[in-house]
DNA sequence: GTTGAGCGTT
């Protein structure tokens, strides 16, 4: 018959009280994501609770692939993480079966991006006499500051005029967003950064209708590849959202791949608008087909208020 | 002030 290992299966359960349900193992000896969200609808990762430990422990996560601990896939039960924002992820998958709209990508874009999230802030205005020192005590006022940067001419050492912050929480960060900034005498204006707004959505496993994407840019195999690299990473991230919906649209358990799922023209029109420009509010809804009580509610995305939450629909 | 709209060597 066919030569097997110990390691074929690895005991998940959703909690320390639920039954556990074995999932299959690579022959590799890794275990996909995509493999526990096809068990556990919208799982991210793993923990577990080493003998030694008195807290849990994350599994290691690459590209989609969680990797064994030390003692291997059998020493213990683990228990499944679930991302930020999954009650909105929730009502993603409790929706009824149809065809992919165009909305449904604008809806998933919107999901993803607007999902509260520590971000780098830059620091526009800056006098060209502050240095990072005290940049960090200006914006300490607003909560603990884990990286001041200002940006220095390499030729002459001389600061450029802006920086970036970022709060170790996002409700400073929400605070310092809200309002402009007198350092050193002049006004300077903080936002998140736009350079990197398609950027931050890579990098990440992410969860839609019911499947584990992880959205990444390919290795850029050439200069002029690296000269694209923008480019590319749009596309890669609308091919990761693509596998997806595509995903949620037949079956959880197939498992993630970036093909088989093409895009309308208008589709890509709104995902690149959307990922270039960060707006929100003119994308998607123009000349396409309105849906009904499944759309989003005005006020759940786009640029949050202050009080925003996120997780705040009933 | 060599200088005031913008977007980051790591």
């Amino acid at each position: 018959g066919t030569k097997r290992s110990m390691g074929d299966f690895v005991k998940i359960a959703e909690n320390e009280r639920d039954d556990a349900v074995e999932v299959p193992v690579e022959k590799n000896g890794t275990l996909l994501v995509s493999n526990v969200a096809a068990q556990f609808p919208g799982a991210c990762g793993l923990r577990y609770r080493p003998l030694d430990a008195q807290s849990y422990r994350g599994v290691r996560l690459v590209d989609g692939v969680l990797h064994p601990p030390g003692d291997g896939w059998k020493s213990c039960v683990f228990f499944v993480n679930y991302p930020r924002g999954w009650p909105l992820i929730a009502d993603l998958r409790s929706q009824e079966k149809r065809k992919l709209e165009e909305s449904d990508v604008v809806t998933a874009t919107k999901l993803l991006c607007t999902e509260p999230r520590i971000s780098d802030l830059v620091v526009l205005g800056l006098p060209f006499s502050t240095n990072e020192e005290e940049l960090k005590d200006y914006f300490g006022a607003f909560g603990t500051v884990v990286l001041s940067q200002v940006k220095n001419d390499p030729v002459t050492g001389k600061s450029k005029g802006f920086g970036f912050v970022r709060f170790a929480d996002y409700e400073s960060q929400l605070k310092a967003l809200s309002m402009r900034h007198m350092i050193g005498g002049r006004w300077c204006d903080v936002k998140l950064p736009q350079s990197k707004v398609a950027q931050s959505l890579c990098g990440q496993d992410v969860i839609i209708k019911g499947s584990s994407v992880h959205l990444a840019t390919a290795e850029p195999k050439n200069a002029a590849m690296r000269r694209q690299s923008r480019l590319a990473t749009t596309q890669n991230t609308l091919a990761g959202l693509g596998a997806a919906l595509g995903i949620g649209m037949n079956a959880a358990a197939t498992p993630t791949s970036a093909g088989g799922f093409n895009f309308t023209p208008a589709m890509v029109a709104a995902m690149t608008q959307a990922l270039q420009t960060g707006n929100w509010g003119n994308v998607g809804m123009g000349g396409g087909q309105r849906q009904g009580p499944e759309a989003s509610p005005p006020n759940a995305y786009g640029r949050p208020p202050g009080n925003w939450r996120g997780r705040s629909r009933t």
